[in-house]
DNA sequence: CGCTTGTGGTTATACCTATTAGCGGGTAAG
DNA sequence: CTTACCCGCTAATAGGTATAACCACAAGCG
């Protein structure tokens, strides 16, 4: 009904008798700098008060040339149907600190071939320059695209090792190869020798620096005694039953996909761990505590480092390839994984005793 | 390096030889009304794409045109900890509409007061303006800033219902009340006569709707034998064990939460659902498949909802108290629930069985 | 010829903020 | 005696967009 209008600066210069710059300085704590008495200060955050005045955003972004706004683009859903949902402690991270930076949040949902499948540059124009930079995640390799962003000098950072032809993509991983250690060294000072490595089909740059990491630590502490890869429909009872018969007394599972799948496999074998045969999965179950000793991958942390960084490249002129400043390389270092805890992590068991006595259950 | 600026409309009518207005009109579709020729609207589109032209969103907002962005403020954390997310449903139907009307998704994180509360006027301006209107959603009562909200004439819309004392708040809500009308009488026709109503001690109009409605149909159907107001703790065996005892065959639980707390303690006294009681949940659990046959609240649909009343408030001159478009009055209807399947519904357990043989393995 | 109508645009302006340059007289430093 | 700087501010401007108001010209009509 009677609707004022919002107030702005020229309301509370009006009312304070002094000009809109001058609120401007008081508002922005440049009051100093620009020597305005306390007495005037005062006077202009009481109307300020009365009048009830909020800074326009928009015109802020304006001036400021930032619209205090980051981007977050997957490949696939934003908000997966799955309850099940991967990316979530990523976009946890992210959330919390753009929270203390005070931005929001971009989701671009409008960034959609008509397909149906994401894509930046699809529905023409590059809808992402709104924000002052973006982060994506996802699998899709679609370098083409990745490209292009970085040509335009537009910035962006990855969640993911990520790497394209030519183009230097700063990016936020975790330190998997480091993380290998601490699993070998459990595994072989509780006795093991003989090791399954159950690996992941998708050989992406997380599963190779694992494994590569993997048979690094291993060497000398014990044998790898084979890397299996394979999806998970087929980690099966028999499979199981089959690795134990040939002399594996722990299994490592790559993935938290994997690691499910193996523990229904060991479910419906009848084994139990650490009992029948010890486990560590190399990752960490978006769906909360997996089901065996694992390896803590920083979700939550490289979503947070990812808007440091993000931030970081932001300010550093938006060229990330730059030698540039040493702000950025040093949040492009990979995040501590802390190592596993070890509840199913025993003493090997007797070898006759797991090759033997669970096949009569399993079969 | 040799960034050329991001480029605006004047730089596009220079290209296309044409005045920044006019390019304004043609990207606004206003070319037609303005009797702009075909041919030079192609020049001007071509333009457009050559130099990867993107509104400033800042401007826009500035200027009171549209950014192409829908608002999501949530009071509480948007992403969740818990894999257990009660507002991913909500969120997948507001992103599957938002991208069906090419609409960008911002969720609010900077709207955080500095005790770690969300509140939109908190952190000193409201960044919403910055998005064409937004979706709120939360259980946090903030009338004040609501109002406010309102009063600046701000488009926005609640999921779930919300009444603010003077003021006409747009919301999208479920049809509760016509949703106990099959449960009613899928219970009275399997043959209970005495039920339990176990209510959530959170009154909110979810809950109240819920309860009045299944009085209402549940008059003449059988006798409601208690509405017992419980908190999920409170929900042990033991009251399980007693309402049986006290003539219940069936019990229906108001929230998802109570009906997961249900399921641990009949459970631990060693009832299964329909042999030794039926149960109905009034809720939809957001995990997925909730423990029990259930009402299903549409949350996805509500969120879809929300889109396209928001879109008609925006439409709308931004005046949601104006007795205004039909459209926005049909789109505030409440969303069709379906009816609960059958699965934990059955014929009633003979009264001294169900009071009798298991309290001996409750006790 | 004088008038209207239509065409294809252009000019000017408002939106609101943050910042730079400057006002003109006095005092301190060189 | 010149220069620099202080005071407490203000005026002017830029930032990119959308829109109302306008304009010059041509065609049609009586």
């Amino acid at each position: 009904m009677n609707r004022p209008r919002i107030p702005r600066q020229s309301d509370i210069a009006r009312l304070a008798g002094v000009s809109q710059a001058t609120v401007s300085m008081v508002l922005n704590d440049r009051a100093g700098a620009n020597r305005i008495p306390e007495t005037t200060q005062l006077r202009i955050r009481e109307a300020m008060a009365e009048l009830g005045y909020v800074p326009n955003i928009a015109a802020q972004s304006l001036r400021g040339g930032r619209s205090g706004l980051i981007g977050v683009h997957t490949f696939e859903r934003v908000f997966p149907t799955a309850p099940d949902d991967y990316y979530r402690e990523f976009l946890n991270g992210i959330e919390e600190r753009a929270v203390e930076s005070g931005l929001d949040l971009v989701l671009f949902a409008s960034t959609r071939k008509p397909d149906g499948t994401r894509s930046i540059y699809g529905s023409g124009s590059n809808r992402m320059r709104l924000a002052d930079g973006a982060i994506i995640l996802g699998f899709e390799k679609n370098d083409d695209e990745i490209a292009r962003l970085a040509d335009e000098g537009f910035p962006f950072v990855f969640i993911g090792h990520r790497e394209v032809a030519g183009v230097a993509i700063p990016f936020v991983t975790a330190d998997y190869a480091a993380a290998m250690t601490p699993v070998v060294r459990m595994l072989a000072s509780a006795g093991h020798r003989r090791v399954t490595y159950l690996a992941a089909p998708l050989r992406g740059f997380a599963q190779r620096e694992r494994l590569e990491g993997f048979e690094t630590a291993a060497t000398g502490a014990f044998e790898v005694l084979s890397v299996d890869v394979r999806d998970t429909a087929d980690v099966t009872a028999d499979w199981v039953t089959a690795q134990l018969a040939a002399g594996a007394t722990a299994i490592v599972a790559e993935t938290f996909d994997l690691a499910r799948a193996l523990r229904l496999a060991l479910d419906s074998a009848g084994f139990t761990a650490p009992a029948d045969v010890s486990v560590i999965s190399l990752d960490s179950d978006p769906r909360g505590e997996g089901p065996f000793s694992h390896v803590r991958v920083p979700r939550r942390a490289m979503g947070r480092r990812a808007v440091e960084l993000l931030l970081a490249v932001i300010d550093g002129e938006g060229d990330p390839s730059a030698s540039g400043s040493g702000s950025v390389r040093a949040l492009a270092e990979p995040v501590h994984c802390d190592p596993p805890t070890s509840e199913t992590v025993g003493a090997p068991a007797r070898q006759a005793a797991s090759a033997a006595s669970p096949l009569t259950i399993a079969l």
